[in-house]
RNA sequence: CGCGGGAUGGAGCAGCUUGGUAGCUCGUCGGGCUCAUAACCCGAAGGUCGUAGGUUCAAAUCCUUCUCCCGCAA
């Protein structure tokens, strides 16, 4: 496939491990990224991910503020292919034309299943058991083209945002280049997604990490699981945001939503159907912490007075 | 100069307003109690209070500089 002209269009860590394969089996002309952000608390520029993974490799890179009027440069390359990973801007119809062997997404779900920029936090979120890869067509719309190649991966307990957007980034960059043959042969499957089954998985929003404490443990725990690492849910201790990055549940019907339990090693919340113990949390301003640690720094009758929001 | 929080024995914190012997909850080590213990009791080690200056008889504490960590906003 070295004879391949492709060209990569992707954005964070998560594609960069596409990027490389592709720079192993294929000849990668041009890689397009979004351009470098302001970022952080001293609005230092950063390159994206795939920029410095595609500098160390000495391949070009373009960076349009705006794809949808600013693409001939892609077309100057001449690409046989184009391959996106999240790259973060509708790509105009236009380029999709383009190439002979045409444009191919690699997406972090089981289409027709959560569309979008999220399908990692929102299957955990839901408390799926298997979520996985797609290879797929691009058309005009959002993660709407057609299926080409499906992998499922079985969620197991101790999975994350954080071991799950691994795998699934590694998984997908090992699908596409055993997909890529048949792609450029022509021999590929090629399956309309069932419209009746599309689900949306939207961008994470602030008041999605809020943790409501009238839903059921599982519920919680799966909230939790789905946000971390990042952005990690959390709740007030009277007005101090504190963030939860690991908790276990206990069933108990005399539970009160919202209440707090408090020992000497333990600190509880009451929910739904019991009560969820914290164990590794951050408060606002300081590091993450287990929370025998926090208790130690804490009066315990202060702590019994708080309130959780 | 975007807004804000923070730096004190190995961990988490208090003390700073109103300068004057380094404190709390744990952990570690030693001893005791106990059939036994992560429980309880007794004891010990461990900190130039982030850096560099300044004020003062005296600075964790007041003033200034710098460094680093963190959350928000982008």
């Amino acid at each position: 496939m070295k004879d391949v002209r492709v060209v990569f269009m992707g954005t964070p860590d998560f594609a960069v491990p596409v990027l490389q394969e592709l720079i192993k089996n294929t000849t990668v002309v041009l890689v397009v990224t979004q351009p470098d952000k302001c970022v952080g608390r001293k609005q230092i520029v950063t390159k994206t991910p795939v920029k410095v993974e595609a500098e160390k490799n000495a391949i070009s890179v373009f960076q349009p503020t705006k794809i949808k009027e600013d693409y001939q440069k892609i077309l100057d390359v001449h690409p046989d292919i184009i391959i996106t990973c999240a790259y973060g801007q509708i790509i105009p119809k236009s380029i999709l034309d383009y190439p002979k062997y045409g444009c191919i997404n690699v997406h972090a779900s089981l289409l027709p299943k959560y569309r979008g920029g999220a399908p990692i936090h929102h299957c955990l979120i839901n408390g799926d058991e298997k979520t996985g890869i797609t290879i797929m067509y691009m058309d005009e719309a959002m993660d709407s083209g057609d299926i080409i190649e499906q992998e499922e991966y079985t969620i197991t307990s101790v999975d994350n945002v954080g071991t799950l957007h691994e795998k699934l980034s590694l998984m997908g960059a090992q699908l596409l280049i055993k997909t890529l043959p048949s792609i450029i042969a022509g021999t590929n499957k090629r399956i309309k997604q069932d419209i009746n089954k599309v689900t949306y998985a939207y961008n994470i929003k602030r008041e999605d990490e809020k943790i409501d404490f009238q839903k059921t443990g599982e519920q919680i725990l799966n909230q939790i699981r789905g946000l971390n690492p990042w952005p990690v849910a959390n709740f007030l201790l009277d007005t101090v945001e504190i963030k939860v990055f690991e908790a276990h549940f206990k069933e108990d019907h005399m539970a009160k939503p919202y209440q707090l339990y408090i020992s000497k090693k333990e600190m509880g919340i009451g929910c739904k159907d019991g009560i969820l113990y914290l164990e590794s949390i951050k408060p606002f301003g300081k590091n993450k912490m287990d929370i025998v640690s926090y208790l130690n720094g804490c009066n315990q009758e202060e702590l019994k007075k708080k309130k959780v929001s």
